[in-house]
DNA sequence: CTTATTTTGTAACTAGGTTACAATACATGT
DNA sequence: ACATGTATTGTAACCTAGTTACAAAATAAG
């Protein structure tokens, strides 16, 4: 029915949630300088996660997902507004399969 | 083979090749401003005819469908400069379908 | 030949997007 | 806990893309 039993030994979605970085990794992964990063969390284009008031910003797989996917769009001509838009409506998609796909992993996991 | 018989009787290149019209014109069918509309052209993102020096601008079929395209990529979110060079590979294969059609009924109606 | 349309150049302008700087706060290892 | 590296902001500067206004001179068209 599903691939699910192909997948499930590649992702550790427990290990997938602790996988936290911060902003100068994410920098490092993508290629994005920080400042920039920084900037398109202003503008409401990204989320980082804050673990509290004057904290530092620390990124997660689907976060840095979405910086790269905007990145590409961008490189293809769109307009930085253009490319969040769709990006936008790509990461729903891409949420929902990654929780489905975290749930029954974790379901799994109780079973055993 | 082909669906030629089809369009053959909507499409009169004769007349289509005289179809031409000034840049106020073009302006009211596109909704470009006639200013926009130089500028790209400046900017050597469209060409029109120009029938000798100190002539205005004329455009045909092809160039009001390049100014369209552009114009409609913009909306989509691209930059100016990347919707150009994503209508400039569009356009060659209107070009060679429109030109083939061209010849082909201009061919016809010698035989006739 | 008179009225409407076009052509340019110049210049202004908006805004989109990015980056530099620097002073302050935070994180982390040993 | 203290020293070193990393993050956080605000402010300001910056660049370029893209568009538009204006106005005087040239063309077109009825």
């Amino acid at each position: 029915m599903s691939n699910k039993f192909e997948i499930d030994p590649l992702l550790d979605f427990d290990l997938l949630k602790k996988l936290v970085v911060g902003i100068g990794e994410v920098s490092d992964i993508t290629g994005v300088p920080t400042r920039k990063i920084r900037y398109w969390e202003e503008k409401g284009i990204i989320e980082s996660e804050k673990e509290g008031e004057g904290t530092t910003r620390r990124y997660n797989y689907l976060n840095i997902k979405k910086i790269l996917l905007i990145q590409e769009l961008i490189e293809e001509g769109f307009t930085l507004d253009a490319a969040a838009k769709k990006v936008e409506d790509r990461m729903k998609n891409i949420n929902e399969v990654f929780l489905k796909l975290a749930n029954s992993a974790s379901n799994k996991k109780e079973v055993e």
